[in-house]
DNA sequence: GCAAGGTC
């Protein structure tokens, strides 16, 4: 008589091992795998998904295969945890019960549903669902086991499908056409092509955007001290209107009218991924960065699970013993003055899902335990749960009104009365504005008047932070995969930098997607997926239908795809060569352009063989041709990037033959 | 060499 414990990832089983056993748990090895025992009792976790989605070997040559024919073609399940699986059989042998313990939401259904087909289906099954792993809860859901949610985990299965479908069909498709194959391939999918289309639209509304000028007028006020306030107008279009107000003021103003008052700022609310991640950024780490790192930090037991949906703090967190661990760190100053506070009532955020708790810290680490990047990161997420049981900060906000001549100016003024939760979590720059002490009628010298010309600016360009933060609010992608669907762009080379720029592939593959395969190029595409996805999950409809009318969808596609080949290559591959573009040749000015030979790559003209010239490149890494122009030369700078490193800025291409030139001769 | 979703 054994029971089996399956949980989705190893750190989970041997948690739930240790709370179920008091801690008697043994950890035992398998084919490989981590297995914990105590008497009557197995618990095993696997890797998240243990198979995945795929056609038949048959269409594994892209260049044999008509995308097309993707479409209807079968989908297998292929083992790709091969050492999980033969253990999970090994176990299921001797299994009396099987208990599904993976995470708590479609995936964690699914993925406990690919682990029941692989084992016989004589044995018992039951299901167990718990939003953080601590005593209280383990425990709950363990003494109130239910059943496996099928339809939920079909619901799953259809997203997996129609990703695969529509993902494989039209990256090919992309990539043929484009002459794009082997490690170049261009990619299309669901999530990453509505992300790059977001980034191409707004490169379009900067290119096209045309700066207005407008006028603004300052005047700088004297009693005892000096402040300066703006014309209530703001903005003014005309300059000579301006003007006028500008020769109507006089050397005197009246302070009309002061307003002060009291305003409290709550603090913030507990992390989730996204949130985690924004913060993150704006202290310097990218999301994948920032991910990789929160990763270490919770193999390693310092904070909790950093994929999380959740800002809401369960019930069973014991927030008092967590903070009190803290009495014995480098935060015991702020330990302590949470520990005063007779309750400790923490903010909540407005999402409260079933998966995982917010992201908080679980054990203390001490500066020289973790390195840099990991203890700024612990720290960040020290603070941030501090700061989620901290009072508010205080401000004092004024606003006050000067007459001069009939003409009304406002000046507004901030002072931090009481810091609050920002001396925990002092991560956002407190911007003050100290006015002189001032009283209401009072006659006021005017000692400058300025007129500012100014003009309107186009909306900015992404940062990585404000992406992962766009994409949870168009539905795109989830907490664990945002940040890697952002990297697959550079590491596709349809964006460079950050902030991030499309490159003209990008601008080409998305104009011709959105012209024929419109639904792939809109988050829309996602929303209409979950909507189906709840109905498959209510029963309402079956996997089957939803995704057959998704197929047939997509064969739409192809008809309007397979009429406009020609028109579709041209656009591609014109994209394609305006990246190759460095600039003018400085010897008979044609284009120069990233060309390949026998030897490898390199910079040459486009008018050879009547022209020569030519620069070296280096011989691996992608290379990118940025924007940014040399002034001595005209070329663009060139970037490398090679997959695990840093880009290199390799600057525009002939100083940097200059002077590989100058130091060969310095060497000889 | 395809997607997106888990996890390491």
């Amino acid at each position: 008589m054994m029971h089996l414990i399956i949980t989705e990832k190893h750190s989970t089983a041997k948690r739930i091992a240790q709370i179920l056993s008091g801690g008697k748990a043994k950890q035992k090895k398998l084919n490989g795998a981590n297995v914990y025992e105590y008497p009557d009792t197995k618990v095993i976790g696997l890797s998240g998904h243990i198979v995945n989605v795929d056609f038949p070997p048959e269409y594994n040559n892209w260049s044999d295969v008509d995308p097309q024919e993707l479409i209807g073609a079968d989908i297998i399940l292929v083992p790709t945890q091969k050492k999980i699986i033969s253990a999970l059989r090994k176990l299921a042998k001797e299994a009396s019960r099987i208990t599904i313990a993976t995470d708590y939401d479609r995936e964690g259904e699914l993925i406990g549903v690919e682990a029941l087909r692989l084992l016989p289906s004589s044995i018992p099954i039951d299901r167990v669902r718990y939003s953080a792993i601590t005593q209280a809860d383990i425990i709950k859901a363990f003494a109130n086991t239910t059943k496996i949610d099928f339809n939920l985990a079909s619901a799953g299965e259809a997203r997996q499908k129609i990703d695969l479908v529509w993902g494989a069909a039209l990256t090919r498709f992309i990539s043929l056409s484009s002459r794009r194959l082997g490690k170049n391939f261009l990619s299309v999918g669901r999530v990453q092509t509505p992300l790059l289309a977001l980034l191409v639209e707004r490169e379009k509304e900067i290119d096209a955007f045309e700066p207005t000028p407008y006028w603004e007028i300052y005047v700088t006020c004297k009693n005892d001290g000096e402040f300066v306030a703006k014309h209530v107008k703001g903005r003014f279009l005309e300059k000579s209107e301006a003007e006028i107000i500008v020769s109507r003021l006089g050397p005197k103003g009246t302070l009309s009218k002061l307003e002060q008052r009291r305003k409290t700022q709550a603090p913030p609310v507990p992390f989730d991924t996204t949130e985690f991640l924004r913060a993150a950024s704006a202290i310097g780490f990218t999301p994948a960065n920032a991910m990789r790192t929160a990763e270490n930090l919770y193999t390693n037991g310092w904070i909790s699970y950093p994929r999380t949906d959740n800002t809401v703090y369960p019930k069973s967190l014991d927030a008092r013993a967590l903070i009190k661990m803290f009495t014995e760190s480098e935060f015991l100053d702020y330990a302590a003055s949470l520990l005063k506070k007779k309750v400790l009532k923490p903010t909540r955020g407005r999402k409260e899902a079933t998966d995982h708790p917010p992201i908080h810290p679980v054990s203390v680490a001490n500066r020289r335990d973790l390195n840099t990047y990991e203890w700024r990161i612990y720290e960040l997420i020290v603070r941030r749960f501090f700061a989620t049981f901290a009072s508010p900060a205080v401000w004092e906000r004024t606003k006050v009104t000067v007459e001069i001549d009939g003409e009304l100016f406002n000046a507004d003024g901030s002072r931090l009365l009481e810091e609050g939760w920002r001396w925990y979590y002092p991560y956002y720059a407190v911007k003050e504005t100290i006015l002189p002490s001032l009283r209401e009628g009072e006659l006021l010298e005017i000692i400058e008047v300025d007129l500012a010309e100014k003009e309107t600016q186009p909306p900015p360009r992404y940062k990585q932070g404000d992406l992962i933060k766009k994409m949870e609010d168009l539905g795109l992608g989830t907490k664990s995969t945002r940040h890697e669907m952002i990297s697959k762009l550079y590491a596709r080379g349809y964006v460079h930098g950050n902030p991030l720029r499309p490159t003209s592939t990008a601008h080409a593959v998305i104009e011709t997607l959105e012209k024929y395969a419109t639904p792939i190029t809109k988050p829309d595409m996602t929303c209409v997926l979950e909507k189906d996805m709840d109905k498959i999950a209510e029963g309402m409809i079956d996997e089957e239908n939803v995704v057959q009318e998704s197929r047939e969808m997509l064969d739409v596609v192809f008809e309007k795809l397979d009429v406009s080949m020609e028109d579709v290559s041209r656009t591609l591959q014109e994209g394609l060569r305006e990246d190759k573009i460095v600039g003018k040749c400085p010897d008979c000015n044609s284009d120069l352009m990233i060309r390949r030979s026998r030897r490898g790559r390199f910079i040459g003209c486009t008018n050879y063989p009547n022209c020569s010239f030519s620069l070296p490149l280096p011989k691996s890494g992608r290379i990118i041709v940025t924007s940014k122009k040399c002034e001595e030369h005209g070329l663009h700078h060139v970037k490398i990037i090679t997959k695990g490193r840093r880009p290199w800025d390799l600057g525009c291409p002939h100083c940097n033959y200059l002077e590989w030139q100058k130091s060969k001769k310095e060497l000889f």
